[in-house]
DNA sequence: AAGTACGTAAAGTTTTTTCTGAACGCTGAA
DNA sequence: TTCAGCGTTCAGAAAAAACTTTACGTACTT
């Protein structure tokens, strides 16, 4: 057995897996979750927390909320597994899926808050404004406020359809999955 | 002076300034950052750095770096004030810039790494692929990992047009920044 | 040339987050 | 019913991040 090859094939991998996972933060995750993500993406099979732990030297429940983390962003989901009591987890192999799923899920609700807050002060300050004992410098500041929550909320409605284009899927008719060459 | 009118509208500001705040760190701004941006969008003039310090109750090097995370993204700018030695900051008002220019930034980043990771790991696996003496288990392996590693290439191809199209506002084109009602 | 005002770097402190190990509750087996 | 194996909760330890204070370099003023 050439265990040269098999090291070639491992560090390849573990390239992957780290840059993988150094770069999850974008998606609020922390690198060893990441590296978590990573090690289950390269399993044929899927893993148990021990198996996760063993491999990556950390404290079963370390896996526990790593792989919750993981789940709750639908990018690895637990798999029914009869004949052994552990749970089996597994990677989600869509990649596309995984983005608009995470994009959904932090985007779209802290788009939803701040739209919130946004219209509450809004109303707030338009029922400012129609008040007549309104002195000019305060009025001024109220009409600037407005404005600047006004083209938030543009933002915020114009992001809200761009998600809505990621969830049905749409934005590949605009942006395809596939390029012909290159 | 109704100092209670003023106090209306103060806290309209802050609410939204919170909210917007605490959502940042999808951009990996931290609360404080978030706070100080929040807090330039509801000013009408430029800021100083002791302006700043003096609005969050925060240190000017706080305010310092915080102002830089902010310039990175675009989000901010420096501005030419003659007359005065201090740096004075305003906050770039194109919500829909600053989505671009913090996606390009921070995912066009984080996917060029990727993108460079996965593709010398699937240089090295081809060759390895091509070895003549390779155990059928380790065949097995490798093929596999070809197969995932390739899986990645085409979204980060897709997640680079996708970043292409929000660069050039092509983009509006699919989703466009007003909907006539609502 | 000396002094002052400014922004930032460096070092140290505080706060927050992440990780671990022990203890608990639940489920299935004996 | 008791026991063993499993995932998870909780409290504390370790690590990381955020923030402040001090100190420094530069540029303008006098």
């Amino acid at each position: 057995m050439d265990t040269n090859q098999e090291r070639i094939l491992e560090k390849a991998q573990e390239r992957v897996i780290e840059t993988l996972a150094r770069n999850m933060d974008l998606y609020g995750i922390t690198m060893s979750t990441g590296l978590l993500y990573g090690t289950l993406l390269f399993q044929d099979k899927s893993m148990t927390l021990d198996e996760m732990g063993e491999a990556l030297g950390m404290s079963k429940t370390s896996m526990s909320t790593g792989v919750r983390t993981l789940m709750d962003l639908n990018m690895v989901e637990k798999i029914w597994k009869k004949g052994t009591r552990k749970d089996h987890y597994e990677v989600n192999l869509d990649w596309y899926q995984n983005f608009i799923d995470l994009f959904s899920v932090k985007w779209r609700h802290a788009s939803e808050q701040n739209v919130h807050s946004l219209k509450k002060s809004l109303q707030e300050l338009r029922a400012l404004q129609q008040s007549e004992e309104l002195t000019d410098e305060l009025r001024e500041r109220v009409e600037l406020s407005i404005r600047r929550i006004e083209n938030g909320l543009d933002y915020y409605l114009w992001l809200s359809r761009l998600i809505d284009s990621f969830e049905s899927h749409e934005i590949f008719q605009f942006v395809p999955k596939k390029e012909s060459d290159s």
